[in-house]
DNA sequence: CCTATATCGTA
DNA sequence: GTACGATATAGGA
């Protein structure tokens, strides 16, 4: 490519030859990219889009995008399927490989083919692996005095590095030379095959000698110069169990240095003059890219071969070796879609997205739960080689044991690794020494240091080329955080799982793990026990510990692989990727910081509720007659109905009498006081028991502050919840609950800042169902509920009756929430008919609502599911049910989802931008709270008036780009000192 | 000790 | 009429 030097001139100094490690780039890429990249017809490709982006870049530009560094000669060398002479010197080599996935295997043979289409040599030998070819032909470069680049990143090529032979990993955009060899291994790379042969490889299932890593084995070789020596000389060792090894285990330390030296003198048929470096034939180029729709890299092609892209015809393309694969298990519906671009898909067979994410589905679920394998690492050099090989294979799956449920507080006892199925371990760190009683151990012996162990775990989670993956990560990116790293490139199992599958039953890992893997991982309280007999995860004993984290990261592993591809498949990936996944640290963000409540504030308010209880108790007591439990709902009951014999008393389903607020007011309206008082006693009860005693109880001792818990996955619309404490229903409505609000205060400096969506929701339902006199009224910016009141009753806005617009008010909320006649009526304290009046009205005024009403029931009915406009489904698989009450019970949750769902997403969208703009705007407020239409923070005092308009742009232009409503939004600022009076 | 029910706080 | 979580009581284990 670089010239069009047609003759072949022996090749010499001056010359730089690229030997790519094909076999192992595909097992990378296929990791590395997106578990489901496909052409349009289902054929899986992306482990080949990767390769050709590659080859085009490697031969346009060599390593750096600067001139003068292209190859001179290039071949991609692969391993020939079959055994290799390794497998003559011992048997077991490489015998845990599993076959490669179902998706990939069609991919080997079109990497081949694009090499012959990129007009580059391609190499591959019987018996001999794609390590030993490579190690041949650099041999005879470095002797003919030419330059060797190794594409490839795999450690067993690394003995080769040295002189004019290094190695480049395209994939990191990383040059491993001498140095990146003693980093990664403690020795040169002359020595690597010693340290190899001692520290073994579970990967290739190179023995080794046990109880020997990488760092130990460097240190012997440092020592003693090689194995052999080192064997010879074993009886010197100091250390008891190591010597006793290397002494039993010596002719498997020698059989392992076979294994890993690479043989340079493989009898190759082609010479390095025939890897030499032609132009690309153009058309060939662009008519195989074109098959396989890689549109960007054909035009690019195109473009640089001076090609007209347009005029070329795809290639036809038979993809071998697919066909099995098909039969293994046939899509759902048959037929695959019809081939497009001239490519054959052999006929009959179906790789859709959605059939291959269902082969997924049967074939990890039908994979044993094999817990042996586990296991315990408790040395730093084992906890490496874990870490080594997760960045190897570009993903793993992590899970961390702690001391308690509030990560806030939790202290890491533990780590698990999950890297394939039935391949995990367990890293113990703190755990203790369990004396039963009082002051406990210290440590138990055979734990890494925490410090140490993070030293080796941080570089993977901060890695973003390691895909890190949990359930729930949230919990464990702030246990993390909280330790020092600070997690990158992650997949959460609960959010995939949210994502595709909300409304279809709870999103834990147990429960996961149930339903996909027919698999019941052991329940914590068999491990840490329950209710009085619970102890911290620390006092757990490390063997029993190992077995729950390491199936913890297993199952964990095992779901992603299940469950990723359906979001392809499925159209989930969008709703996982832009709304769920970037949330996580976000929230966790939101959750650490927290917020100042006034301890003092709210202890007074406890002792102004309890007094004002006190009084009413006494005037309840002496009213009824009798003592008795205010706060029992069966006692108030009996008081009020049998004793006191009041009249409208209504039995519960439970055959219990009835007393709830509604009741009760209603005999309050008759002239009865008790009930009144009961109605004050129970808000007074419920503000002191709920909020100003407990509240106190959930300030961090560390960090003086209170730090709720957002939950990603528990609605069932999109909605974000919070624990622990609850801070999403802080008192607002009475006199007395807004002194709750109070508490919430801004630190010293610092002021609140509350913002919120005016009528979000009623604008979202303006803009789903079309409405042009609610699109008109907000954009006018008019009063909805009296502009509604207007239209329906016919008066003027203008000195309306509060009661009318109260009405009307009454009736846009039932909107939202379904409305049926009984709920209206029992909102408004009508008759039912005149209930269902209104609604008549109200439909005959704004058809569009019914109508949209109407095909959201229909849409619900046959799909199982509603969306709303950014595409989050809310599934409702009962709503078929025959049940007239329940069926009614699921359309109304199914008119409402999209509408109360849409606002969550859009509220979503704005925190995701929320710290960049602020950041951007060099200002210092940071997020505290969300209540589903509002956002709290924290700013610098001097910072008020500047901040208030980036967070309003924010929340305003958030549905953008992606949606452009037909309604404006409209958010709400102000600053104060607490929440009450932000708010 | 654990779970279900009733009640009530929020959007 | 929608969506949640916390609290207290009550009843079965």
């Amino acid at each position: 490519m670089t010239d069009d030097s047609s003759t072949a001139k022996p090749i010499g100094p001056g010359d730089h030859v690229f030997l790519v490690d094909g076999s192992s780039y595909i097992f990378r890429a296929y990791h590395a990219l997106p578990p489901l990249t496909r052409k349009s017809d289902g054929l899986p490709v992306g482990a080949v889009s990767g390769f050709c982006n590659m080859l085009w870049k490697l031969l346009r530009e060599g390593l750096t995008p600067e001139k003068g560094d292209e190859p001179t000669h290039f071949a991609v060398i692969f391993d020939a399927s079959g055994k290799s002479f390794r497998n003559d010197i011992y048997d077991q080599y490489k015998a845990h490989r599993p076959e490669p996935p179902e998706d990939l295997r069609p991919q080997f043979g079109l990497i081949r083919q694009a090499v012959h289409a990129f007009n580059v040599a391609c190499v591959e030998m019987l018996g001999f692996e794609a390590d030993d070819l490579i190690a041949t032909y650099a041999k005879r470069a470095r002797e003919a005095g030419a330059k060797v680049t190794i594409i490839a990143s795999d450690k067993d090529l690394m003995q080769l590095v040295g002189g004019d032979v290094d190695m480049f990993d395209t994939m990191k955009n990383k040059r491993i030379g001498p140095d990146e060899v003693v980093e990664k291994f403690g020795v040169p790379p002359e020595k690597v095959v010693d340290v190899q042969a001692l520290a073994g490889d579970s990967v290739d299932n190179i023995p080794g000698v046990p109880g020997i890593g990488v760092k130990t084995a460097a240190q012997l070789i440092e020592e003693f110069g090689d194995v052999e020596t080192l064997l010879q000389n074993a009886e010197t060792i100091k250390q008891k169990k190591r010597r006793e090894n290397l002494i039993e285990f010596a002719e498997q330390a020698r059989i392992s240095r076979k294994l890993v030296e690479l043989d340079q003198n493989v009898p190759v048929e082609e010479g390095l003059d025939d890897f030499a470096v032609t132009a690309v034939d153009g058309a060939k180029l662009v008519a195989f890219l074109k098959a396989l729709e890689f549109s960007t890299l054909t035009r690019r092609v195109a473009e640089a071969t001076e090609v007209e892209g347009a005029e070329v015809e795809a290639t036809e393309i038979v993809v071998k070796g697919w066909e099995s694969a098909a039969e293994a298990a046939p899509g759902e519906d048959g037929a695959a879609s019809a081939p497009s671009g001239g490519l054959s898909t052999g006929g009959k067979s179906d790789f859709t997205p959605k059939a291959l994410s269902e082969e997924r589905i049967d074939r990890i679920a039908s994979l044993k739960t094999d817990t042996s394998a586990y296991e315990v690492v408790r040395e730093e050099a084992a906890l490496q080689s874990w870490v080594d090989d997760a960045t190897e294979q570009g993903f793993v799956a992590v899970d961390t044991e702690t001391t308690s449920l509030d990560p806030m507080v939790a202290d890491l006892v533990g780590v698990s690794l999950a890297l394939a199925p039935g391949r995990a371990c367990y890293v113990p760190l703190q755990h203790k020494a369990g004396n039963g009683d009082l002051l406990g151990g210290g440590l138990v012996e055979g734990q890494i240091p925490v410090q140490k162990a993070l030293e080796i775990l941080k570089p993977m989670l901060e890695d973003p080329a390691i895909l890190k993956i949990a359930q729930n990560m949230k919990y464990d990116w702030l246990v993390l955080a909280r330790h020092g790293a600070t997690t990158v490139s992650y997949d959460d199992t609960m959010l995939i799982s949210y994502a595709l599958d909300a409304g279809k039953g709870g999103h834990g890992m147990d429960e996961l793990s149930k339903r996909w893997l027919g698999h019941e991982p052991i329940p914590y309280k068999e491990v840490a026990g329950s209710g009085k007999n619970a102890v911290t995860f620390d006092m757990v004993e490390i063997e029993r510990a190992a077995a729950y984290a390491a199936e913890d990261a297993d199952v964990t592993l095992r779901l992603w692989m299940l469950l990723k591809p359906r979001l392809v498949a499925e159209r989930g990936t969008t709703v996982y990727e832009t709304l769920e996944r970037p949330l996580v640290p976000v929230l966790a963000r939101m959750e650490r910081r927290g917020v100042a409540v006034d301890r003092q504030m709210l202890s007074r308010l406890s002792g102004d509720f309890a007094q004002g209880m006190a009084a009413l108790e006494a005037e309840i007591h002496e009213l009824a007659g009798e003592t008795f439990n205010i706060a029992s709902p069966k006692q108030l009951g009996e008081i009020l109905f049998d004793k006191m014999s009041l009249a409208g008393g209504k039995k519960t389903k439970t055959g219990a009498w009835g007393t709830g607020a509604g009741v009760l007011e209603e005999l309050a309206a008759q002239g009865h006081d008790l009930p009144q008082r009961v109605l004050d006693w129970r808000q007074l009860s419920k503000l002191k028991s709920t909020y100003t005693d407990a509240l106190p109880g959930y300030i961090n001792a560390e960090t003086n502050r209170v730090h709720t818990s957002y939950s990603l996955a528990s609605t069932t619309t999109g909605r974000l919840s919070s624990s622990e404490p609850n801070l999403q229903n802080i008192p607002v409505r009475t006199e007395e609950g807004r002194k709750i609000r109070c508490a919430f205060v801004a630190e010293k400096g610092m002021k609140l800042v509350s913002a919120d969506y005016s009528q979000i929701e009623l604008r979202v339902l303006a803009h789903m169902a079309e409405i042009p006199q609610l699109t008109k009224a907000f954009e006018d910016g008019l009063d909805i509920h009296a502009m509604t009141a207007s239209e329906m009753f016919g008066v003027p806005i203008e000195g309306m009756e509060p009661s009318v617009r109260r009405r009307a008010k009454a009736i846009n909320f039932g909107i939202i929430y379904g409305i049926s006649a009984f709920g209206l009526a029992a909102q408004l304290g009508i008759p039912r008919g005149e209930a269902k009046d209104y609604i008549d009205k109200y439909f005959e005024r704004f058809p569009g609502i019914r109508d949209y009403m109407e095909e959201t029931k229909k849409f619900a009915r046959a799909n199982g599911y509603v969306e709303t406009v950014f595409g989050r489904r809310a599934h409702y698989p009962e709503i078929n049910t025959k049940n007239p009450n329940m069926r009614a019970f699921q359309e109304r949750a199914a008119i409402n989802a999209p509408i109360q769902g849409s606002a969550a997403d859009i509220i979503r969208r704005a925190m995701l931008r929320m710290e960049e703009a602020l950041r951007h705007s060099d200002l210092g407020a940071e997020m505290l709270l969300q209540v589903h239409d509002e956002l709290i923070f924290e700013v610098p005092e001097g910072e008020v008036d500047k901040t208030i308009p980036v967070i309003t742009e924010i929340m305003e232009k958030a549905a953008l780009p992606a949606v452009q409503l037909k309604v404006p939004l409209q958010v709400d600022a102000r600053a104060a000192d607490n929440w009450n009076e932000a708010h």
